[in-house]
DNA sequence: CCAAAAGTGTTGAAATTACACCCATGT
DNA sequence: ACATGGGTGTAATTTCAACACTTTTGG
């Protein structure tokens, strides 16, 4: 294939000549917005939270949104996430997945647009505050959420069930934490996702037998006086172990 | 909201007067081809097929391709891909899902173009074959598939993938068999779709537990002496029992 | 010394796998 | 009568769920 900045001049060309030719048939069809919403979760001692930004223009001026942004004719739908994201959190090579598109015909008031969900799990402690706030962004609980624009708020229940869904045969739930984590910091996000208590005793002995962390020599001695060994993700092992078709499920 | 029609003309009007006034926040914005594409799974006797078909004209001409089509302003994409599917096939309530977005920037090499693959499951003895044909459209074994147009095969490569996860946990294999159909030929199906033999002690034990297949007086005596007795799919116990939680894990 | 969280094993129940023979019938 | 595919049960293994006490240490 050729380069972006190449390809949109000979696009231009091309279609300027096809539509002289009268033999365009690509401009029989019509042209429609295209635009991604990033549903982005983080995880703040032992409550899951959405990060939405209350909009200062029009339009749905002073109402919550997600982030998010018109897809532009050179990016693809993730560029614009990882974009937008960027702007908002200053943070770079975020865990982002596609969640699905959000497209009824008028979902969108004011013209034909289309969305992109796309969800993403950050580190809670590492995005940059100056920015989020300067952007209007806040951190809501999701037991706390308030109404959000247009579909959004269908956007984040989707996200939230694929979240579950996934979480439960693969080891996503690490995106979320710091990289440093105890065993206990990582049953309270599990328990966080689903809603449920879990048994200590069951829980380490699942997520250690996968054999995709590692324990450290040093221990988190915030949450308590005994303190908790610090893990972290085996990323070399857990691929190993993915193209073995080892399965997950929590 | 609004009615599909009126809002057309609203939109244009608005825009127009959007543009004249100079304020019009979306006319900033870039506008994309929105495409989708059909990945047309079908089960016959014994082999899992895919409806493709060869173009007729450019671009891509004599090249094999999913079936798709553009998306228009007043339509939803699931509404463009049942209508192309009735074009095609003349089915009407085949079960159809959002599989993903294709939308790199250079996958078009005419314009920029998205596409939302949907896969769709049919009982294959219900199309019509006189469309069909008409339309160009084979159905191919998986094993025997012709390379395909622009990332038309990586989406194929996708919907299997999500075929087999999918199966795994929801009954959707009955949207690929007659209504009236056997244990033999459902197990056949799971072999097809996951490439292996399964024991049919164990098969029938796990389907049968569900509850959800009705047995019926009627034989098919096509497929051996003996016979095999017809099974139905419970619809109305399956939703009972989805929405009392529980798993169909196969 | 005590409160608070971390860490650790066992047992019974349930689910999964492996495995082999008889049945019905059209030819 | 026999070849072909349909149908059935049991035992061994593995996985899962339930359950309670000891350890460490900062205050």
């Amino acid at each position: 294939m050729f380069k972006v900045g190449l390809a949109t001049f000979e696009n231009t060309t091309k279609r300027i000549n096809s539509i002289i030719m009268g033999k365009d048939s690509y401009s029989l069809h019509d042209k429609i917005y295209v635009a991604t919403d990033c549903i982005i979760f983080g995880f703040d001692d032992g409550v899951l939270k959405l990060l939405v930004f209350k909009r200062t223009i029009e339009p749905h001026k002073g109402i919550f949104s997600l982030i998010g942004s018109f897809v532009k004719l050179n990016e693809s739908i993730k560029t614009a996430a990882e974009r937008v994201l960027e702007e908002i959190t200053g943070l770079k090579n975020v865990f982002m997945e596609e969640l699905k598109t959000y497209n009824a015909v008028d979902r969108d008031p004011g013209y034909r647009c289309i969305s992109i969900g796309q969800y993403a799990l950050i580190k809670i402690n590492d995005y940059d505050k100056d920015l989020v706030e300067k952007h209007n962004a806040i951190w809501y609980p999701f037991d706390e959420l308030p109404e959000l624009v247009l579909d959004h708020s269908q956007m984040v229940i989707d996200a939230l069930t694929r979240l579950r869904s996934k979480a439960r045969y693969q080891p996503i739930g690490f995106e979320l934490l710091p990289t440093k984590f105890t065993l206990p910091q990582l049953q309270s996000l599990y328990e966080a996702i689903y809603q449920k208590k879990m048994d200590s005793r069951n829980f380490r002995k699942k997520v250690l037998s996968f054999g995709v962390l590692i324990k450290l020599e040093e221990k988190d001695k915030l949450n308590s006086k005994k303190g908790a060994f610090f893990y972290k993700f085996d990323h070399e092992k857990y691929e190993e172990l993915v193209t073995r078709g080892i399965n997950f499920e929590v």
